[in-house]
DNA sequence: TGTCGTACTACGCCTGACGTAGTAAAGATA
DNA sequence: TATCTTTACTACGTCAGGCGTAGTACGACA
């Protein structure tokens, strides 16, 4: 069973999780369960690489974070909202994907 | 002007120096020339990243180096020539190339 | 004689991914 | 009522690939 590896990964997760937070809000867990499923269960990403992403991305003005504020009880959950920055990068990645793609096919063999 | 980072391509420059060895053995500067010239100039390995890919494929038993004979005098060739294993490899690298192709494309917008 | 192209080697840093471990609350199960 | 699972993280440290910087050495050619 051929598993997605890390070095090829590495770089786009960011890009995975900014796509989910186009359209809402979302958080760590919620994310996570997203990427899984539109993978259909190809990729699963690792829960310290997912929050390492968040912070990383927080502190390069991708995303900002703020509190659940519905939460009733504890069990804090930190949402992340994409910024416009964050949407610029995400378009940069989307071409940058194209053109790795299109780089990359020249050197694979399909059979 | 779009660049490909070396976190995507992380992982496929390897993958790339096999492709180009299946057929005959290379050296470090031809190789080179040919990921240039392949990629349409769109991508040019790193001088450093192509030595160490070299050393570490052969450790991973992927390639063989041998010595240039035919040189007259002095100026050092190394050749590297692919190995069953690194065919192996090279094979399966195509395959997670799709499989991660497949994936990306779905958080990938194209406008 | 100096610069350019060829053909490397050495060293060390950076960063993203990830293994391991721990915390804590809510809900399910026995 | 106890504990197991799921949810929702944080902390810490390691690893590996890419790459910046620098240096070596030979041949050509101007």
């Amino acid at each position: 069973m051929i598993q997605i590896s890390s070095d090829i990964i590495r770089g786009y997760n960011d890009t995975m999780i900014l796509y989910l937070l186009l359209n809402k809000p979302s958080y760590g867990y919620e994310i996570s369960k997203q990427i899984k499923e539109l993978s259909g269960e190809k990729y699963v990403i690792k829960e310290t690489t997912l929050y390492s992403a968040f912070t990383r991305m927080e502190k390069n003005g991708y995303v900002e974070s703020f509190s659940d504020q519905d939460n009733t009880a504890g069990k804090r959950r930190t949402y992340y909202r994409i910024t416009e920055l964050g949407r610029q990068y995400y378009r940069e990645k989307c071409e940058e994907w194209m053109l790795t793609q299109e780089v990359v096919e020249k050197f694979i063999m399909k059979q």
